[in-house]
DNA sequence: GACTAAGCGAGACGGTACGTCTTGTCTTAAT
DNA sequence: ATTAAGACAAGACGTACCGTCTCGCTTAGTC
């Protein structure tokens, strides 16, 4: 039988979370341990095992909670030059692949994503899909303003925009820089052009 | 003091492999463990920690054998249509990474490259490197013979290429069928050319 | 501050004691739990707690409802015949410890007297006690009648004919039997008599 | 498959008895845990479940390990007078009694013994059996020398002697005092002798 | 041909974390 | 105010592996 959501503590949902994130920062995503969140949240484990179904849904919902703590629109600015709009994206998702303390987190969200598929949907529905949308939405603009091909799949588009970095991210075949960032922009736009 | 490789059981080494590589497909990486490793080679845990460091040193050196067992020259065909031949590559890649079989291995070798940057590098050395490097020769020769842009920086240009599709299977995004390996090679392409 | 027992659900409370009886002869008295009495009660745990110290407690209240449903006179028989009368009381106790489905629950009170002294002060003064002080009493009458010795301590006359039965079922020594009630009435009485 | 015995550490067996043996005495039976004598005896808790089959195992073991530190002979003296013979075992059984430190243990695997009818044999064959059976050999000899009645059970003799201790200890219904033991001792005799 | 010094299979060891279970308290809504 | 329901903090359970260690047993070279 699942828990009644309704009868949940506040309290220790966010004391949970704030020690998950806390730790993951501390000793990374492998050392980090249900039952270390459970004793720095002043928690029982069983509240955490209710609640969360894996040790990387504790971390999912810790991250989209800190990021979410200064919620952004997620839409992309519309200036009208599409290059210099996909510039700035490109840069803050590389910024942020660079950034030591994020991407700790989500190369550990990569991991789960990876033994786990149902997991991945969740962050797929709930961190990167979104992020992936609002880049597509904004070349949709570009297409409709005649900016981009007509014919183009938006889903591959947004791939040959992103993909680059995922892949040297993940991969470690390189620094991530900012040049690095504007060079793969440039390179992809050169495809989506008419 | 390191131990004497000269002294090593060959025997040892081979029962090792093989038995990481079946209990990779029985069971996936994350419950595959050293211990059960051992047991089926019928083999001393000391034997495997002696001479590699981790799980994922092991699962690497398995992955080789089996691949190289077919030691296929990696280098690329050259028809002299890069068109053709970039297209070939890429399915490959995308059949290699949808089939469930070696996938499985593939992503554990991912996994462990999240956790372990040390590994990372061993891995890129001995198998994704040469893949990638063979694609980017492929594309030098095509970039001397003028059919590519001259000004081009080949390592991106491959993740332009690849980037995608590692993309698309990591995050699991969509499936990756055949047409899909086209749709990003007509794609890229069109942003290497002069 | 303590409950108030005139508000007290008396449904609730026979529910408890049947389902602790219930559960008690089918997993035994360890594997007994407060939370499967309330479960299968259909009752919230703090009603349990509310009204009982302990599991025993529990126990106890519900052996004693199922012995007292009916509530036979515990006065012994008086025929006149100490040895024919001593006979019956200890082959009664004898086929009490022997029956496994009573005995289940006694071990179990036993187990909680050995643990707690508090109990076992209750499990004297409601169940034990009572049948003990019967015993004394006819055998109060017989000395009286000149039957025993005038000497004798009486508790300590009561111990002898009972001790050993205790001690054989509690040890698990041998199998208790009517021949072996026989042989210690037998034996204890001639320690007795004058 | 189990463990091998020559392999196993005498260091630690050791250890985890001394821990055992002084946690008991600390907190009692009912919370000493597996976990606290792993930790105090600086041991894996598997260390312990390879070798026992459960708690009462390891405090029976440790309560023998400190009995026969000691090494006593077991055989009751024999002065010939067999009254002040069982009127010395009977003092020492009640005095063992009594003593808070010693009866904790004791009733700790009485406790057990009740709820495990297969560590019941252990205690009898390796404790409290050889302690009765010297008893029995003294009444033997007495028998023998036609001090005692020729027809008598000598098991049922032992229990009409020490039955009404521990039933007096067990069921807590009087102190254990060295008077009760002789007035026990004497009234028990009476019935044994011809 | 004995001696020495690895590597080897085996598996016990001290640890850590797992996910489950139960305890006794606390909170909520309904009666 | 008691109740049914059940979430909660706490912490022990028994299991699974980790990486280290200690055994005898092979198996090479070296004297």
């Amino acid at each position: 039988m699942p828990p009644d959501p309704s009868r949940r503590s506040e309290r220790s949902r966010r004391a949970i979370l704030t020690a998950a994130t806390e730790l993951m920062h501390e000793v990374g995503y492998r050392r980090l341990t249900i039952e270390a969140i459970a004793a720095r949240a002043g928690v029982g484990k069983q509240t955490i095992y209710r609640w969360w179904p894996s040790k990387g849904a504790v971390v999912l919902d810790g991250f989209l909670a800190s990021v979410n703590a200064t919620p952004d629109d997620l839409s992309l600015p519309d200036t009208g030059d599409v290059a210099a709009d996909l510039r700035g994206v490109v840069r803050a998702i590389v910024a942020e692949l660079a950034d030591p303390k994020l991407s700790g987190t989500t190369r550990g969200l990569m991991i789960e994503m990876q033994e786990d598929a149902e997991f991945a949907g969740m962050v797929l529905d709930r961190l990167l899909g979104p992020q992936l949308r609002a880049i597509a939405d904004r070349l949709r603009a570009a297409q409709r303003a005649g900016q981009l091909r007509a014919d183009l799949d938006l889903s591959v588009a947004v791939e040959l925009l992103v993909g680059p970095l995922y892949h040297r991210w993940l991969l470690r075949t390189a620094p991530l820089t900012e040049d690095y960032a504007d060079t793969v922009t440039d390179l992809a736009l050169r495809a989506l052009v008419p």
